[in-house]
DNA sequence: AAGAGCTACAACCGCTGCTTC
DNA sequence: TGAAGCAGCGGTTGTAGCTCT
């Protein structure tokens, strides 16, 4: 029995603490070769002396190819306050709108970036992200001196309280049940400034491409590729995207 | 220059839900 | 149908590096 404490010690066999190059190595051989997914025979196929758990960690937070490295930008911090404003803590949900974030960067960047200012209220989170989309596309700001919320409806500034922004979100959630559906409803009062915010490139990778890249779309929260015909944008049509 | 405090990030842990048998 | 195993998720912790005093 190998019991032990701290990181790099061993617990019933395992290998634990930071990863060496010589383990990444052996870790990215082998999922290029046999693929993702059978965590737990990687860690013994690829002679890792590593838990599955910790082969699967180490791959999507680190290894995996298209991750992107370095500080998040503004629009990815607009978009993680929307969507955490819609989902909460759903960390994996939230990444796969930001293609190349995982949920780990994400979380970690949301505690270290708000948390310890003590938890913003959803109000705080919808403001943010309102701000950030305002200086990233001053052009509506005349237009639309403030968004209202995410049905669009004018709010007077008693009703921007928690609970209304909370009774918003549930109603929203009742009436769009799905992450399409919500996303769709997002999108569609909201259409405009997000394509004002996000790059075309970050943009054509986001939401409506994600993992679906890989045709890895097994999951049923999975975003599927919209059909949306917004009017006034009309950025997706026939299959193409139109900007 | 050195120690304290802070920040960012990597990694682990425990739980939950899904799949397989 | 239920138990076991596995994958994935969210929360938490450890640590290295940076900044401040």
């Amino acid at each position: 029995m190998a019991t032990m404490i701290g990181w790099g010690m061993q617990e019933q066999g395992w290998k634990k603490g930071p990863w060496t190059p010589e383990e990444d190595k052996l870790l990215s051989e082998y999922v290029s070769l046999y693929g993702e997914g059978r965590w737990s025979s990687v860690a013994r196929s690829a002679g890792l002396n590593r838990s599955g758990k910790s082969c699967r960690l180490r791959w999507v937070n680190y290894l995996r190819p298209g991750l992107k490295r370095g500080q998040l930008t503004p629009q990815e911090e607009g978009i993680i306050i929307e969507l955490h404003a819609i989902w909460g803590n759903k960390w994996s949900t939230i990444a796969r709108y930001l293609p190349g974030r995982t949920d780990n960067e994400i979380k970690n960047y949301w505690r270290t970036h708000f948390k310890k200012k003590g938890k913003p209220s959803m109000k705080q989170d919808m403001e943010k992200a309102q701000t950030l989309k305002q200086n990233q596309a001053p052009k509506k700001q005349e237009q639309e001196p403030q968004e209202a919320s995410m049905k669009g409806e004018t709010i007077s500034d008693e009703d921007t309280s928690d609970d209304h922004m909370r009774s918003e979100v549930q109603e929203m959630m009742k009436e769009y049940p799905t992450l399409e559906d919500q996303c769709f409803s997002v999108m569609s009062q909201d259409v405009a400034s997000w394509l004002d915010t996000i790059r075309e490139d970050d943009f054509r990778f986001s939401l409506w491409d994600l993992d679906d890249r890989k045709g890895n779309m097994d999951h049923d929260h999975q975003p599927t590729v919209f059909s949306c015909g917004v009017d006034s944008n009309s950025f997706y049509n026939n299959g193409d995207f139109i900007f």
